[in-house]
DNA sequence: ATAATGGTTCCCATGATGGGAAGGTCAAGA
DNA sequence: TCTTGACCTTCCCATCATGGGAACCATTAT
């Protein structure tokens, strides 16, 4: 099997996979005299674990960790358990977050009639000195989303 | 006012001031004779503006759709409201890919007891040929979660 | 005068991913 | 056998918004 066959095989694009080699996230593949890389079973589950790993939003460094537990017979399942209650956690906060932005933005779409006149609510809560507060919207709620987006000034980076 | 000061009247910080500059969304601050950036009123308005926007996660190509609207006195309401719904819109999606990716792990996790056996439901799904489905987890909202993550390889990439 | 703070530019890193060039390899068909 | 097309290899570059840090200059306070 080459790359490309495992790439089908794993949903992996081969772009993936070589730099998935290159980091050491999966060991160097065994290579034809050619040079051309050669992966067997073992390997295609590895990328589909991987995969999968990835399609939960495990960022890559997070599946080193699964993975070592993967491999490790004696581990405890309350290690992976926590791994995946931690990755619900970030995700649960990143949403949150994300909610408050749409929440903020539905009221001032709400209140703009969207139509061919020039006064917009949207425009005058961006513009008008807008690091007091955004006016009509929920205080509470606008409180504490900015609170978290000042936590993180880097507000999304490498979320998942 | 220098780049510090506006800095901290805006609440963006003196890298993101200078970024701003050099990518053309803010026009080129005046000088003082010894090269130091000097900043006003307007231009404090301005970056709060754009401080805002991010916070609501516009990506700086929206944002500077939402100047050109700003300064334009003849833009149509609708012209701003549909960019706030786009917004939403773009937001609610993310938010949904992510809520999928929740809904998983929690029943991966429920299903985890997580003691010190090596026993782990959540390593035997991302490991057994992940590739057609979770087993315990309901296939409609799997179904379209994994669907939604296959359209989009670079699933989560600048999505703020 | 000197030290501390803060400005300037320039380069580099992030994370996961793709694009693309330049060149080698392999298999199938003329 | 030769060509063609599909595939592989490595290497570099781009993304997006953000920060770190070095080397150097300016301002300000002691």
């Amino acid at each position: 099997m080459n790359i490309g066959e495992a790439s089908k095989a794993s949903g992996v694009s081969t772009k993936m996979i070589r730099y998935y080699e290159s980091i050491g996230l999966i060991p160097a593949a065994m290579r034809t005299g050619s040079g051309y890389r050669v992966y067997s079973g073992t390997e295609i589950q590895l990328l589909r674990f991987i995969r999968r790993s990835r399609d939960l939003g495990f960022p890559v460094e997070k599946i080193e960790e699964l993975l070592a537990l993967w491999r490790d017979r004696t581990r405890q399942s309350a290690d992976v358990k926590r791994l995946a209650l931690e990755q619900i956690d970030g995700l649960k906060r990143k949403v949150q977050e994300m909610q408050g932005m749409i929440d903020t933005l539905r009221h001032l779409a709400d209140a703009c009639c969207g139509d061919h006149h020039p006064d917009c609510p949207i425009l005058e809560d961006l513009g008008h000195g807008a690091v007091a507060g955004i006016g009509q919207h929920d205080r509470g709620t606008e409180a504490k989303s900015r609170h978290h987006s000042r936590l993180h000034s880097r507000r999304f980076g490498n979320f998942e």
